[in-house]
DNA sequence: GGGCATCGCAACGGAAAGTTGCATTGTCCC
DNA sequence: GGGACAATGCAACTTTCCGTTGCGATGCCC
């Protein structure tokens, strides 16, 4: 009786099971505990060739990270601030729903990490800051937002709080509570921005 | 000629220095690359004195999470929501802005920890929820907030504002953007709570 | 100043990370 | 189809670091 063989993987479909291995490793172990031994386990494959290919940790979690960075691709414009800002949360909300969405807010979380990680971290936020800010220009051009609007605290602190929710305190967050969030932003508190909402029927 | 000799230090002093030490670890490092000898290392200490005092890393963790836990005290009634945020909001920036603090925001972000220290985590947060439902009440019966305003969004996007700020992009939180901060939350950014301050002369 | 508990130090054992040599397997090219 | 070369797997090895043990040194309390 033989049993069944998997053909041996190399090459380019290798390189692609590490690299998500190593983003699932990140995303439950982290960064500083995180062992070439275990990402080799998850992905199937012997240590021997991780090492080979990625000579230091720094050099394979890098490559990690950079397969992900352009997975969070923001854009579009509705004519509406509100909508803008309802659609954006969304698509970051599904991204940072993914394992490896997952791990790259994990590890722009992390500090203490080799500076080649770090000018990464800077250089994707600094990607990230213009889009909306763009938006908020637009928004302020069509009078749905006063003039001198800080848009850098505006979407900051709404990723955050999405963020909040999903990695901090481990709850979901659906549509309805993103749009009560951009409500309590928007209109504020005051003017009945926070209030709950009624579940649609 | 005689070398300066340090006293050699024990007792409750010198579970003073290792707990400390162990949080400024957990600061950098974070929870599961935590080694005890780093933390013998920086507290000046011989590591079998750790190991004698706290078996497990858990142990270790647990005692110097402890001795956090009760640095952010909450409290305080204003007469207004506004000053009541403000004030809330300080308090938790200049804990979070310390080590122990910054130890503390840290650890409950790790997920995959001792289930005594996610039972630790857990009851914390209730603890830190009541009074800012309190707050929002008293607030609404003020009818400076309208009736079904949620207080668990309010507040958790206030903390996750400032937290984000502080930890995620290492900027400081100056008091103008705290209070910039609230404006926008309360009354809205559409009536100009985002606004860039002036800087007070 | 003596007894006792606590602490430091150095050496040890073991587990896990990282390295090396070689056999094996794909792949490319003829 | 087959041969050469590069990539991978595997097992043994070295190294490093974590946790343990025994003993001598040091405070502390009476």
């Amino acid at each position: 009786m033989r049993t069944r063989v998997e053909p041996q993987v190399r090459g380019e479909r290798l390189v692609g099971k590490v690299l998500e291995a190593a983003l699932e490793e990140l995303a439950t172990t982290g960064y500083a505990a995180l062992s070439i031994e275990s990402v080799a386990d998850r992905a199937g494959v012997a240590k021997t060739t991780i090492y080979r290919r990625w000579p230091e940790k720094d050099d394979l979690v890098l490559a990690a990270m950079k397969c992900v960075a352009d997975d969070f691709v923001l854009s579009g414009d509705t004519g509406s601030i509100r909508d803008d800002l309802f659609a954006l949360l969304k698509r970051f909300r599904d991204f940072a729903s993914t394992t490896r969405g997952a791990s790259l807010m994990r590890m722009m979380q992390v500090e203490g990490v080799a500076s080649e990680l770090t000018e990464l971290t800077r250089r994707m936020r600094k990607d990230k800051e213009t889009v909306p800010q763009r938006m908020v220009a637009r928004a302020i051009r069509r009078r749905e937002l006063p003039r001198g609007t800080d848009p850098q605290l505006l979407l900051d602190t709404l990723f955050a709080a999405v963020q909040n929710m999903l990695m901090f305190k481990g709850e979901t967050c659906d549509d309805r509570k993103i749009a009560q969030l951009v409500d309590l932003v928007l209109v504020g508190a005051v003017n009945g921005g926070g209030r709950r909402l009624r579940r649609a029927k």
